[in-house]
Parts: structure tokens; sequence; C-alpha cells
DNA sequence: AGCACGCCGACT
DNA sequence: GTCGGCGTGCTC
């Protein structure tokens, strides 16, 4: 008795579990983990990956995998990786599937040409129904895409089915000269041919007309006449993006040895790119491979910048790959990764899972970074799952930085001078009314005598800058005019229809937005509530902001830079004098030149926020601020009610960048928060309140039934925002010692059947 | 996630 | 009578 082969377990991309399929008909080779299978979904083939193997007892037949779409020696994604991934979601109580959706961004839609044929000797007749006999497929090969998907299962289910998928190699259409024309050409239409017979193989036809120098038309007339055809060539690889001029580091290799993770912060970003160089080449020299990861495209345009030309010198190539390129330049880019013949890559999240050979080391640029959330299904944070990745690489996970996060501060480090911080706080001293932030009962003029936005030192130093020349960037708290729309006389404020948010008056559309759900509508003519005619739109964003100044300082340009609102800064960059005002995006951009003065003119905005990161948020926006521009030095002026905030003094006092975070490492060891512990928030809604709150104390009860304390379970509360796109969110706080904990408590999470949809966020980052 | 199924209210 | 809202369940 032959013993039958075991299953395959494959994740496919949805999110549910990884299911068993039995492999491939006559398929005899190992367990092709990491290589992507086609197999029957809903009666129609999908992609899915092999991510082990399945469990033996089944109490359904199992339905065959169709087709393996890699060769087992060449796995689409390393084993290793497949193992990271399958244990991060198990920590995170997360089905497989959407873990795999959200982290593999290439290769789920392969161009596959699809034949079929009835197995030798069987007659499919009987399958065709009603429908015509020529709806079946027969002995000979013919396209399977000619008959009912529906159809084709049925057979394929019965075992008479042979299929066969092949990639479709790309191809572009080119323009040749053709001796089998007939007709006489007129002259015209002679100079086109003889142009194309010296210029073979146009990519168009208005390639060919440019070229000759002749109309559209008298080239159509060309191939009308059959003097030229069209041809399918293969397409040539998409192209990628170049690399930076080859470089090699001379310094020796500072960053710490021993051990399998390390911090660099400090410096400037090129400085840390120095001292990157000589591992990233040590490793690449041995043949092994480096990825570095970067939060979003302003890194990662820089990092690409400063370490691809790492590559070249060791033997290699640099791939950059993120979700920017177009699908055909990412499986391109993933070819030369799988084949080895690249082994360096800069990329978004996108590049986690790239099928690195022998990976050596793993590097998470700005660990902190808030944009690592992923917004998706999993909502994996992504430095989470590097550390899965390089754990099941045995590769070492480096991180650099400005200043590093909280949770990893106790790592082995380098960490590079900064440059000293010229300083300036205007503090507007006793801590505002807290409750009530709203923009009309911001610090105004009449609460403080230094004003505000701009206070009186402020605008002393503005004024230096335009005498002299310069320029300044000012730090908003928020984008647009972004007021809420206020009745002057009620206090009313419009309301957005599907959540319960105020909506928020952009000037330039003249229009009211939710920043919930992006919900838009012109400015009512009268308020809703009481019929009066007047609106206040007075509010601190950019645009309020830029006004501000530009009233001050007549004559100097003021240009914006926020989400909604991107100016040319094309003559600030060439150094002309101006103020450049915008949200925390402006620092995403090169400083400009000849940068004088950098403000902050409400700080309160980053610690006024309910989440424990808040003031490290502050504390790393300070040290980002500083080093922009670190040639210059640019004075750094703080506008706040907290002058004498820690994080404020470990900038004055010159500390390393690492000094606040140690303090606030030991905070949260008192407060029981990360790194000490492990945090989900698990959300619960439902579109009725009642029903939704109800399924929220079901989760909760569950949770305490599975022996959880009060200490580990925080909630049910209702979200901050009540309604969100039409729907009542309650969150829950998960507190957890251990990851393991963590996963016990997720476990009876997921057990529970709430009668509401449940989401649950492990490492969340915004908390409230 | 999609997609089908099935149950209730409002119409040509 | 049916059309269509959306709550529930399933996908090997």
């Amino acid at each position: 008795m032959p013993v039958s082969a075991p299953s395959w377990l494959v994740a496919v991309p949805r999110p549910i579990p990884a299911y068993d399929f039995a492999p491939p008909h006559g398929y005899t080779g190992p367990l092709p983990l990491g290589c992507r299978v086609l197999v029957p979904w809903r009666g129609e083939p999908l992609v899915g990956v092999v991510v082990g193997t399945g469990n033996e007892r089944q109490s359904h037949r199992l339905r065959e995998a169709l087709q393996l779409l890699d060769d087992p020696d060449m796995p689409w994604v390393a084993p290793a990786t497949v193992q990271a991934l399958g244990e991060w979601a198990a920590s995170a109580a997360l089905p497989l599937g959407l873990v795999w959706d959200d982290l593999l961004g290439v290769g789920w839609t392969p161009a596959l040409s699809h034949r079929v044929r009835a197995v030798a000797g069987a007659d499919l007749r009987a399958f065709a129904a009603n429908a015509a006999p020529a709806a079946v497929p027969g002995p000979e090969w013919s396209d399977g895409s000619s008959y009912l998907p529906a159809l084709l299962d049925a057979v394929r289910e019965q075992g008479l089915l042979d299929e066969d998928f092949t990639p479709v190699q790309p191809t572009v259409s080119r323009v040749f000269a053709s001796e089998l024309g007939q007709g006489q050409l007129t002259p015209k239409q002679r100079e086109a041919a003889e142009w194309l017979t010296e210029y073979p193989g146009q990519a168009s036809l208005s390639s060919w007309a440019r070229g000759a120098g002749v109309s559209g038309s008298v080239v159509a007339a060309v191939l009308g006449k059959g003097h030229a055809e069209l041809r399918e060539e293969p397409a040539p690889p998409p192209a990628l993006t170049p690399g930076a001029a080859s470089w090699t580091s001379e310094a020796p290799d500072a960053l710490p040895a021993e051990g399998l993770r390390w911090r660099l912060n400090g410096g400037k970003f090129s400085a840390r790119a120095r001292a990157l160089a000589p591992r990233i080449q040590s490793h690449l020299r041995a043949g092994r491979s480096v990825l570095v990861l970067a939060p979003e495209h302003a890194t990662l345009d820089r990092a690409w910048a400063e370490l691809s030309g790492l590559a070249a010198p060791c033997g290699t190539e640099a791939i950059l790959l993120s979700g920017l390129l177009s699908p055909e330049a990412r499986a391109h880019s993933w070819g030369q990764l799988r084949s080895g013949a690249a082994r360096l890559v800069v990329g978004s999240y996108l590049a986690l899972t790239a099928p690195l050979r022998d990976l050596a080391l793993l590097l998470v640029l700005d660990e902190g970074s808030d944009a690592y959330k992923l917004p998706s299904g999993s909502r994996a944070w992504v430095p989470d799952v590097a550390q899965a990745i390089a754990a099941a690489h045995r590769a070492e996970l480096g991180t650099a930085g400005v200043v590093p996060a909280v949770e990893i501060v106790q790592w082995p480090a380098l960490e590079l001078s900064m440059p000293r911080v010229r300083l300036h706080t205007v503090d507007y001293g006793a801590p505002p009314q807290q409750p009530e932030l709203g923009p009309l009962s911001m610090p105004g003029q009449a609460q403080s005598s230094l004003g505000y936005p701009l206070s009186h030192d402020l605008r002393a130093v503005l004024r230096q800058v335009q005498e002299r020349g310069r320029q300044a960037a000012l730090l908003a708290p928020r984008r647009g005019y972004s007021a809420l729309l206020r009745c002057p006389q009620c206090d009313y404020a419009p309301q957005c229809p599907n959540c319960d948010v105020p909506l928020r008056f952009h000037r330039s559309t003249h229009q009211l937005t939710c920043h919930q759900c992006g919900h838009h509508q012109p400015v009512p003519r009268s308020c809703d509530n009481c019929g009066e005619a007047m609106w206040q739109t007075k509010g601190p964003g950019t645009e309020w902001l830029a006004q501000e100044v530009s009233q001050l300082l007549p004559g100097t340009p003021v240009y914006r830079v926020d989400k909604d609102h991107q100016d040319d800064l094309t003559a600030l960059h060439a150094g002309e004098s101006g103020v450049v005002v915008g949200t925390g995006l402006m620092l995403a951009q090169p400083a400009p030149p000849e940068l004088a003065l950098v403000a902050v003119t409400l700080a309160d905005t980053w610690l006024n926020v309910p989440d424990f990161r808040a003031s490290e948020r502050y504390h790393a926006l300070l040290w980002e601020l500083a080093e922009w521009h670190p040639a210059r030095a640019p004075l750094l002026l703080v506008q706040t009610f907290q002058g004498s905030h820690p994080a404020l003094e470990a900038l004055r006092s010159g500390e390393s960048v690492s000094a606040y975070p140690r303090q606030e490492w030991e905070l949260r060891r008192a407060l029981g928060y990360p790194p000490h512990a492990c945090l989900a928030q698990v959300e619960v809604a439902a579109r009725d309140r009642e029903r939704a709150h109800s399924a929220a104390d079901a989760v909760a009860a569950a949770l305490y039934s599975a022996g959880a304390t009060a200490q580990e379970v925080l909630g049910p509360a209702p979200a901050p925002i009540a309604r969100v796109r039409g729907v009542y969110p309650y969150h829950l706080l998960l507190r957890a010692r251990s990851p393991e904990r963590l996963r016990e408590l997720l476990d009876a999470v997921s057990s529970v059947r709430a009668g509401g949809r449940v989401r649950v966020d492990v490492s969340p980052r915004h908390l409230t």
C-alpha cells in the first residue's frame, strides 16, 4: 500500500485560516514550502502559498491543488519567512490568510494561460446539461477560458480534466517593414516605408510617424497596404530604479558586534549611513543578503540614495521595492532577488517577505515611526513582524534613526553625536483648561499677553528672518484652515452624518470635510440649529497661520505644505527668502537651504493627546526638527504651555538622544506599559449602539471567565468617536505581561461569538 | 474579503 | 406577488 501523500496547508489571500489541499495530481516531490500553488476556490483557480503540512485527519475529502507555480528549489518566499509569518499570525490570533494578503505584495495575480482537455477516453458531454456540446472540453487541448468555470470545476472534481497553467510572457507589438505589400505607395508613403526599413521594430505607429517625419495617416496607409506589419515580441524587462554611485566606507565598523540586535541613533542621516556601510558591505561581500526597511517614501528615497551604492563594490545589485512600482517592475525585482542576482533590498513593508538568499541583516529605519502601522486588515506593526522574520532567519536585527523608540532603548547601541541645539522657548505659562481644546477656546490673544499664534518673540525673529533675506519654517498643529465651523449665536458646529464628529472647514475648497470618513459637503447657508446666517471659521491650521505670517511680513512669500495643500517650493529650495508653514509632513522634504528658524507654534498639540506615547513622539519630533538642517543649525523656537516638559529639558541640556527614552522606559515599567507589557486593543462594533455595548460586554465576560484579571482587561468603553461610518465601536484594552499570556487572552476573544464585528489590534499605536 | 442564502418590509 | 435591504455563514 503506498503511503498517501501528506496534504498541504495553503494560505490564500482571504481573511481566513490556511486550508488543506491534496498535492496536485501526480505530484511526487517534497513539500514545496513557500511556493505558490493554484487551488480550486469556489470553483475557480486561486493563487495560494504553501505554508506547511496539513492535518492528517480530515473530516471531508480534500480537493487537489491544481498546479504548483514555483520550483520547490526556488520558492516564492523563503521557508524561514513562511515560518515567521505563521508564528506572528498565531501570536496575534489573526487568520493566516489575512496576514499573507497584507504582507506579500507580489505574485498573487500571475498572468497564466489555461489549457484544458478531457482525460483520455472520457466523454464530458454529460456535464453540458442543457448547454451546447461545444461547451465542454474535448480530447484536444483548448482554451480554458472558453468554458464556464463551474462546469470545469465539476469535471475537475470528477478527476476527468487535464489542465495546464503556463505563465504568459508579456509581449509588446512592434512595427516592421514587410516585403509582402501590395499596391503602389505614394512618395510620402515610400519615404515612411524606407525609414522603417532603416529603423525596424518601432514600438508604436506614432513613434514611426514621428521618426519618419510624416503624419499618422501616412503610416496607417503603409500598414494598410501591407508594406509594414505589427509583430508581437517579448516585452523587455521593466526598467528598475537605478542605484546611486558606488561607494565603500573606509571607516571601521563601530556598530555593536555582539548579539543579534542593535540600534544606531543620533547624527545626520548621512552620518548614520556611513556608520552602517561597513556592516552592510561585510555581509554582502560574504555573499549574504541585507534587507533595509523604511516607513514611508521620503525615508525610502533617502535610504536608497545613501545605501544603494554599497552593493556594486560587493559584486551584487541593489533593488528598490515599494508599492509605487508597477506590478511588472515589482515582479521583476522579486525575480532578481529570488535568483540571487541582487542581495541588497531597500524597500517599504512590502520588502519584508522578499525572497532573499541567506538574510544576514534586517535593518529597520525609524523603528518608532507610526507609518509602520499597517492600516489594512492585519493591522500589523511592521517592526514586530520584522523581528519575527529576522529571528526565523537567524539574522541580525538593526535599527537606525535619530531617536530610539522607548521599546528598544536598552538594546546595544552606537550613538552618534548631535549638533548643539539652539533652543528658545516661549512659555505661555499655566497649562490650558484641558477638556475643551476647540479652536475657539485655544490660547487666544485674550488669554496670553505673549500672543498666539505668533508670540512676541516669534514675531521678532520672523522680522529678522525677513530683514536678512533668510528662511523660516513654522510647524502648525493641523492641516487646512481646519477650524470647526461654529455658529456665533448658538455655538453649534455642523456634524458628519456618518460619524460622531464635527465637520472641519477647508477654506480653499470652501467645503466641510469629515476627517474621519471623508464625507464632504458645501457650507450650509445658515445654522441648522438656530437659523443664524453667520459662521466663524478661525482655527489653528496651516492656512490661518500662513495668513497671520503674511500680515506680519508683507512682501515675503509664505508657502503651505500639508496633506491637502502643497505649494511649489522651488523658489525656497533655490535659496530665496520665504516662510513655509506646514504640518509634520513638511519634515519629509529636504530642509530649505537658508533655514534660520524652525518654530513649533503650539507644542502642546503633541502633548495633549491621550496616548502614553505622546511625550515620546514630542521628544522625537523636537530632535528631528533639530536634525532637519544640522549644517545651518537654525534656531528652534517652541511655543508651549509646558516650558519645562522633560522632553524639552532633554534638548535644552544637550543630553544624548536616548536620555529621555531611558527615562520613559523606567516610567513605563512603573505603569505597566510596553515594553514591559504586551498590549492589544479589541474593537467591538455594531450598527446599533445597544447591541455594540452588549457585544463588548460579552467579550469582556468571555475574557474574565477565561481567567483574565482586572489588571489585564481595561474597558469596555465607547470609542472616543462614538460613531464611525455608521457603526458604534467599543474598545477593550488587553494588557498582558508576556506575548504568551496575550495570546491566551486573544484566543479567548476569538472563541466568543459576541454578536458584533470584533477586530483585534496587537501593538496598537494610538490609544485613547 | 467576497458571495450566496434567507429573512423581513415597501412597492410596480 | 416581487424587489432589495442586510444579517449570517462558508470558502478545503
